[in-house]
DNA sequence: CTCATATACTTGATCTTTCAAGTATATGCG
DNA sequence: CGCATATACTTGAAAGATCAAGTATATGAG
């Protein structure tokens, strides 16, 4: 009995793991096709338009979606360099490098979110419209 | 309400990309620890442990983890220089390279199997066992 | 049969991300 | 205060995966 659900839960690790890998490879090629930005990046810009003041640290932008410290300086680079995010210094933390988004960045991210969600309906378009609240439910339980 | 309803498939998508970078780290974490494989090359082993004769062509393996073929190409030479995995030519076309599993391969692939269900159950606890059926329907529903 | 096109795979270059090590700064204990 | 330890970030090296191009083989039209 417990092995038998020990094996229903790993069935749903793996099917969150195909589908999700489906899933973001579309929606990656879409962001980028569309508004020159890929999946990763526009979840930088989501982190930050839905924190306080729209301002993050590096290692607060790592931990929302696992990535390391340094996979997030590297990613932010060209990031600043066409303008979504800017460098801001803490005055009470001298070690701490915040990431303010720009105007452009919310731009940016107001269209790539109608993307992101249209593309999601077609690509979730066999799951019942009126259980997307009990998936998310059961996602949020995670 | 069409705006609401593909906002609401957005964050269905949002939610899965988000919780299966945390469980596929711990997934992976867990199965490098205990058995010296990754994520990935344990789906490897899965999807040949499930086809007829336990034997698959390369492309197949790409298709099945949504990866390229020539990341199958690299991703399988360790294996196979590691006894989990072995090539097979095919008499009828001289083109495919098959690959096969070998005993230690399905051997390895049973008990990592026991890893990845216990852990999954620790990861996902908190989804109640109930909804288990629900939530693996809404999955294969994508 | 022959040739054009499609398929299966491999390989060099490249991209993205991590890991390990290093720098700079902060914090707390004595 | 002074020092041990922790935190925030950066950077060189390396891992993992993709892309583009190339090789070999198969298939189908004429």
């Amino acid at each position: 009995m417990t092995m038998e659900l020990a094996s229903k839960y790993g069935a749903i690790s793996i099917a969150l793991w195909a589908k999700t890998a489906l899933i973001s490879k579309h929606l990656d090629n879409s962001l980028g096709a569309v508004h020159g930005i890929g999946l990763t990046e526009y979840m930088v810009l989501r982190s930050l338009m839905r924190a306080p003041d729209h301002v993050l640290r590096r290692i607060d932008i790592a931990d929302a979606l696992e990535r390391t410290a340094s996979g997030i300086t590297r990613m932010l680079m060209p990031m600043e360099k066409i303008g979504l995010v800017q460098k801001e210094f803490n005055e009470r933390d001298a070690r701490v490098s915040l990431v303010r988004i720009t105007p452009a960045g919310e731009e940016l991210f107001e269209n790539a979110s109608v993307t992101l969600n249209a593309k999601s309906e077609t690509l979730l378009k066999n799951v019942d419209g009126k259980k997307l609240d009990v998936f998310l439910d059961l996602l949020g339980a995670i």
